[in-house]
RNA sequence: GGACGGGUACCGAAGCGGCCAAACGGGAUGGACUGUAAAUCCAUUGUCUUUCGACUUCGGAGGUUCGAAUCCUCCCCCGUCCA
C-alpha cells in the first residue's frame, strides 16, 4: 500500500541496543508475561508472532500497538511473524466480547485479509539480514485440519474445565447471550496456531493485547503438553484514554489505518486531540522516541500544556509513519488553515489542496440556480446532519458556518453568488468539523 | 420437548389500557469557559413542518377497545432451569 514510505520508518533508528524486555517495560507495554521470558529474551534470539484477525479490511489505530511491538522486537534482533487469521477469522474470537459475533463469510475474510496483509507489510522489514519478518496465514494449516485429527491431537490436551476457567469464556457463560460452541472452540484453534508455528518456524513467543492472555496461555500449555517444550507469552496493555471512552474511536467512528477510510487529515487530528494525561503514554507506545526525548515532552506538558508540543509531535510522527511524510505535511497545512483563523484570501486551488482529505461532497451547480438551495437541504444533502430537524437545531445553537460566516437563519438560501469562485462551499459544524462542497457544472452528485 | 423469565429509541433501563414520542442514566451533538485538551455548566437528542400540528416507532403478524408499548391469539428470537 505505502511501501514507498518504508524508509521513514526505518531511517529513524536502524538498530537498537539492549534488551527488548526492558524496552517494553519502560514504555509501559508490558502488561503481563510468562515467568522466564525476561531471561529468554536477554540471552536468545527468538521468533515471535502476533495474530491479527481479519474482522475488517483495514487495521485501526488500536492495532498499531501490537504492530509496533513486532517492529520493536525486530529491531532488537528477534524474528517477527505477523499471522493473519484466515482460518480463525472464520470462527470469531470471544475474547473481550460480550456477545456472540456474526460469522463473516469466506469472501469477506479473503478481502479483509488482503487489506490487512498489505498494512502489516508497511511496518516490518522482510529483507533484514538474520531476522527477516514473515507474514503467514493460519488458514494454511487450519484449513486442512480434519475434525477427527483435531479432536485426537489437540482436543485431547484440553479439559473442558480448563476452558471454562478462562476469563473470556467465563464472562460469556455468565452473560445472557451465552457462547456458541464455535466461539468456545476458538481458543483451541489459536493454541494450535502457536503449536503449528512452533513446529514450522521454531516460534516460541506469542504476543498480543491483554485480552489475548488466556488464548496465549492455552498455546503455551498446548506446546508444553504436546511437544514437551517451553513457549512464552507477552501481552500489551489495553490502550485506554483518560476520558474513559474507547481508544481509537472518534465522533466519526473508528480511526483506521487505511487512508480511504480515515483520511490522513482526520488521522492527524485524532492524535492531535490526545488528552494531556495520555499523550506521554502514547508517545511511548506509538513512536520510536527515546527515553530522553520523551522526558523532554513530559516536561513540556507539565510546564506549558497550552502549546501542545507533545500532541504535535505525536501526531506528526504517527501520521508520517502510517501515511508518509507528504500526507503529514498536507494534514498539517490543512490543520493550520482550518484552526488558524480565516480562510479569506486563499485561492480555490489552495483550498482544494488543503481540503483534499477533508470530507467532501460534490453537488451539481443546477441545485443552486433559480431559488437557490436552502441551508437545511444543504446540510442533509452533504450528510453533515442526519435530518432537517438536526440541521435546524444546529443553526439555532449557532453551530453552522458556511465559508466562515455563521448562519443564523434556518431559512437562509445559498445562491450561486455565495460560491467561492463559483465552485466551492466550505461548511463547518461546530468548531472542528469541516466539510467541503465542490460544485460541478454538470455532473450531479 | 416442558416450566419460567425476557425482547422498549445509539446503548443500558423504566413504563404494564388514555396524562407515552415514551421517565432516568450513559453516549452523542451544539454552546459557554479554554489550549482544536480535561473538568464543569447550559441546550438538544424519532421524522416532516416548526406556531399550532401531522406522521411513523416499543421483536413480527393479527385481534379486543372510542383508545394499546401496555390486554388477547399465533409466530420468531434470547436466557435460566428441567427432560
Amino acid at each position: 500500500m505505502h511501501l514507498s514510505y518504508l524508509p521513514i520508518i526505518t531511517k529513524i533508528r536502524v538498530s537498537e541496543q539492549g534488551n527488548i524486555f526492558d524496552e517494553f517495560q519502560w514504555r509501559g507495554l508490558l502488561f503481563d508475561a510468562t515467568a522466564e521470558l525476561k531471561e529468554v529474551l536477554a540471552t536468545q534470539r527468538v521468533t515471535a508472532y502476533i495474530g491479527f484477525d481479519p474482522t475488517a479490511s483495514s487495521l485501526h489505530v488500536g492495532s498499531l500497538l501490537p504492530i509496533m511491538g513486532l517492529a520493536r522486537l525486530q529491531r532488537f534482533g528477534h524474528t517477527p511473524i505477523a499471522l493473519v487469521g484466515g482460518g480463525t477469522g472464520l470462527i470469531g474470537d470471544p475474547s473481550g466480547k460480550t456477545a456472540e459475533r456474526q460469522l463473516l463469510n469466506r469472501e469477506q475474510v479473503e478481502i479483509n485479509l488482503n487489506g490487512i496483509r498489505s498494512q502489516l507489510a508497511q511496518f516490518l522489514d522482510f529483507d533484514r539480514a538474520g531476522n527477516p519478518a514473515q507474514i503467514v496465514n493460519n488458514l494454511d494449516w487450519l484449513g486442512e485440519l480434519h475434525l477427527i485429527d483435531f479432536l485426537r491431537d489437540v482436543g485431547k490436551y484440553f479439559t473442558v474445565n480448563y476452558m471454562l476457567s478462562k476469563e473470556s469464556v467465563k464472562r460469556r457463560i455468565q452473560s445472557d447471550d451465552g457462547i456458541s460452541y464455535t466461539e468456545f472452540t476458538y481458543m483451541m484453534l489459536q493454541a494450535y496456531d502457536f503449536l503449528a508455528l512452533y513446529r514450522l518456524n521454531g516460534c516460541s513467543l506469542q504476543m498480543g493485547g491483554s485480552d489475548q492472555w488466556g488464548n496465549i496461555l492455552a498455546g503455551t500449555d498446548l506446546i508444553r503438553k504436546a511437544d514437551a517444550a517451553k513457549a512464552h507469552g507477552l501481552v500489551f496493555p489495553l490502550v485506554t484514554n483518560s476520558a474513559g471512552t474507547k481508544f481509537g474511536k472518534t465522533e466519526s467512528g473508528t480511526v483506521w489505518l487505511d487512508p480511504e477510510r480515515t483520511s490522513p487529515y482526520r488521522f492527524y487530528q485524532f492524535w492531535m486531540n490526545t488528552d494531556d494525561r495520555d499523550v506521554i503514554d502514547y508517545l511511548k507506545y506509538f513512536t520510536w522516541l527515546t527515553r530522553e526525548e520523551i522526558a523532554e515532552f513530559e516536561k513540556s506538558v507539565a510546564e506549558d500544556p497550552g502549546s501542545r508540543a507533545a500532541q504535535k509531535e505525536l501526531a506528526r510522527l504517527v501520521t508520517a509513519m502510517v501515511h508518509g511524510e507528504d500526507a503529514f505535511e498536507k494534514a498539517l497545512v490543512a490543520s493550520k488553515v482550518l484552526f488558524g483563523g480565516s480562510l479569506g484570501n486563499l485561492s480555490v486551488s489552495d483550498l482544494k489542496d488543503i481540503f483534499e482529505d477533508v470530507p467532501s461532497t460534490s453537488l451539481s451547480r443546477d441545485v443552486f440556480e433559480g431559488a437557490g438551495l436552502g441551508v437545511l437541504n444543504l446540510c442533509t444533502e452533504t450528510g453533515i446532519t442526519a435530518s432537517n430537524g438536526e440541521a435546524r437545531r444546529l443553526i439555532r445553537q449557532g453551530g453552522l458556518f458556511i465559508n466562515s460566516d455563521q448562519i443564523e437563519d434556518e431559512n437562509a438560501v445559498i445562491m450561486p453568488s455565495n460560491l467561492i469562485e463559483n465552485q466551492l462551499l466550505i461548511l463547518r459544524k461546530g468548531k472542528k468539523n469541516y466539510h467541503l462542497v465542490q460544485v460541478n457544472s454538470e455532473a450531479s452528485s
